[in-house]
Order: structure tokens, then sequence, then C-alpha cells
DNA sequence: TACGATGTTGACGCGCTGTCAGCTTTTCGC
DNA sequence: GCGAAAAGCTGACAGCGCGTCAACATCGTA
């Protein structure tokens, strides 16, 4: 049975257009199954997800909150893996303009683009609806973390801002690989206990982690000068 | 039937300690036994764990290794999750005294105290027998990231450390939470670079992330009084 | 030596995995 | 519209991993 008739506002919102653009656009029948069909598995595996665990859910539950047959699955991915992935990425993909706008409100203004960034990142982490949001907020120990190409596609382009804002401020002697992975790993951390709660503020948070890439940059280009 | 006679040397050496002193460290026939298994099982754990993956392995595969019953797995540890705990622990545990050993060498110097810190870190992802360093080396997209007890305490401690010389350099304004956080973030992210090779020199590394979190907490500082 | 205690063994029932032959629905040429 | 062919949904199936447990083997003790 197709699932057409209960697709969710949601899972429509979400991943109705990005299934589109994957696959021709076209209004037959089969395409809106297709896509319904896509959409209910993602949502369905959300939902599972969140409440489960990575570990804990099984291909079967995810199809199980689901109108669709067992064997239906494998029509739309291979695992649970992929389904996983495909939220994450989802994400990124949701997140990336969020950073292209923070770089060109920003101008030349270095600490402005930090601030924003990592406050962006903050908030998407928090209010918006990522996978990893739900995730992290379980009091698990086990944490599942991915690195699809479009994660690292998005830590090239992060990459790319900040050694174009590193030129800009002579920060010759300091390894963009280095500043990069810095940047990416406080933000991780940071976001990490934001959403457990250790942390509240996420202004101040944000502050905190755009001076102190700011401080440790111009430091690290003073000592590795000498 | 029981391993005592193929028990290898590196289990020895890795476990055994470990395992007296969980228990009573008496000498009977049991006794060894019992410990000879653990040693086994987590031995064997290690190796199909980094040839499988930690999603791809399976209890089965780890007690195949072994020369026990699949039964007996279960009088040792509840899941394969538990014996990458006690893998993860282990790594821990011998992590421990490094960090010590910096902080007293390093006297009221906490540049010294960060470069010898971060510098024993990397050295032990990529030297040491850790099982995070045989997991991040595989290509594949899926991480896993444990936080036991053991581990919070280790970041505990390590934030007692960074209390105190925040305290002694009057980083009044810095939050203790966001620093030590950032510290580990740019540990773990450049860490995992080392490991598969994207960065080479440990060394300079060290240096970075030192100077990175130095002049990070100063400008943080500055910032905040203002 | 004999007996209770402790620990090991492997077969078992259950549930999940991925597949595939059969069936239903859609598409398309006429 | 109609009918055949294509597309794709369905659920049963074989294979395997899971955790358990009754039967068995080994150890400690008197």
């Amino acid at each position: 049975m197709q699932v057409l008739r209960t697709m969710k506002s949601t899972s429509d919102i979400l991943y109705k257009d990005r299934a589109e653009s994957l696959e021709g656009n076209q209004s037959g029948k089969r395409e809106q199954t297709k896509l319904a069909n896509r959409a209910a598995i993602l949502e369905a595996g959300r939902q599972i997800f969140a409440e489960l665990g990575y570990e804990g859910t099984t291909v079967r539950d995810i199809i199980r909150r689901t109108e669709l047959a067992s064997g239906t699955f494998y029509n739309y991915f291979k695992s649970k893996e992929e389904v996983f992935h495909a939220l994450h990425d989802d994400g990124v993909a949701r997140f990336k303009p969020l950073l292209r706008a923070a770089r060109e409100n920003a101008g030349q203004d270095f600490q402005a683009f930090m601030i924003t960034a990592f406050e962006a990142y903050f908030n998407f982490l928090l209010n918006d609806q990522t996978i990893d949001r739900e995730m992290a907020a379980m009091p698990e120990w086990t944490r599942v973390r991915f690195d699809t190409p479009e994660s690292l596609a998005l830590f090239d382009e992060l990459k790319g801002d900040i050694v174009a804002f590193a030129t800009e401020f002579k920060l010759d002697h300091v390894d963009p690989e280095l500043l990069t992975a810095s940047c990416v790993g406080i933000a991780q951390e940071i976001g990490d206990r934001l959403l457990r709660g250790r942390i509240k503020d996420i202004q101040a948070a944000a502050r905190f982690a755009a001076y102190f890439v700011l401080g440790g940059s111009q430091r690290v280009q003073s000592e590795m000068q000498a």
C-alpha cells in the first residue's frame, strides 16, 4: 500500500523538494508515489531514531511506522545507515545557506563572521529539526558521527572562507587545516553541551567561540613567526 | 573450553592487572581462568572491532575468535557495547597518568602544560594501542563515540587543571566549561586528522593547539571584561 | 574420594536481514 | 478507452545473530 494519502506536512516540507531535485520532477502518479514513499520512510526514520537511538533502531522498526511492506524499504535505501545519512545530509544542506549568509553579511569583518557563524550553528542545532539534535539529546553513552560527502563539502567550504579571512589578515603562519579543524571541534563540543543543557546561553557561547578563535589564530601567528 | 593456554602476551599485559583490580586477586585455577577468559574476549574484541568496525562486528564474531562457547560471552559482558566500553576505558586509564605527568612537570607554566598535554594526547592516540585509533583509522563514514564514566572523569580532571591555571592567570571571565570543551574539541578534531594522515607533524600540531588555547583564553578574557 | 559450588557449553526460540516470485497499479501505444 | 508491458509493491522465506538455560564439566573443600 502506498502512502500518498498519509503524507504528513512536515515530511512534505522537509524532503519533497530535495527528493524532487534528485530525480525528474514529473507529476505522474508513479513519481508522486515514489516521492511520498521516500518521504514517509525518512520521516518514520527520524522519529524512530529519536525514540530508539541509532543502535537501537532496525529497518523493520522504520518500515513498521509506515504503511509500506518490508521489501519496499529496499527500493529506496540499502540500510538504516543510508536513511540516517539522508537525514544528516538534509540537515547539512539546510545549514549551508545560513553559513553563506553569515559570510556575506560579515563583509571583511572576521570577527563578525565568526560570531554570526557560530551563533547560526548553535541556533540551527537547537531549533531546527536536525537528526543530530534528536540523537545527542538522548542520554546514552554511545554516539554516532557521520562523515558524509555532504559534511566534507561543508567543511571545505568553511575552510575556504577561513583561508580567505586568514589571507586578508596576514595569518600566513596559521595552518588552515588546523585552524578549520579547531573551529569545527570547538563548535561540535560546545554544541554538544548546549544540546544537553550543560550550557544555556547561545549568544554567550557564540561570542566565546568567536573570540577564542580570533585570539587563538593571532597568538599562533605570532608564536610561529618567532 | 577455557583459554588459559592460549593467552597472548599482549592481552596479558593489557588487561590482566586491570581485571585483577576489579575482583579479588586470588591465584586459584578458577580466578585465573576468569582472568584469562576476560582477557581473551577483550583481545578478540579489539581485533574484530579493528577489522570490521563497530557497526560491523557481532558478539558472535568476537566469541568465534576465541575458543569459548557463545554462551560464555554473557558471563563476562552484556553486549559488544560493553566490550567496547572496557577497551575504551582501558585507553582512558592508561592516558590519565600521562596527563598528570604533564601537569606536574609544567609547574605553574600554563603554556608548558598545554603543549605537553596536547603532545602527550596525540602521541598516545597514534602510538598506543587505543581502540579509538583502530576505529578512526578505518575509512568509513560512520564513527562511534563513547562517553563512559571513565571519560567523563578524565574530562573533569582536565577541567580541574584548567580552572587552576585560569585562576592563577586571572582569567576570571573565561567560563571553565566552555574552555575545557574547546580544548577537548580541538584535541579530538586535530587528533582525528592526525590519525587519518591529513596532518603529519605531531609536535607542530601540539604547539598550534597550545598557542591557540592560550591566545584564545586571553582574548576571551579581555573581550568579556569590556 | 566425594560432593557442592561455580562456570561452560551449545541448542533453542525469537526477531531481523535482504531477496524474489507473484501480484497490483500505472503508463503508453493504438 | 483498451489491453499489454513496464514499474514497483508485497510478504513469505532462508540465513543468521541474539540472549537464555538445562545439562554438563571442572574446581574447591572436607
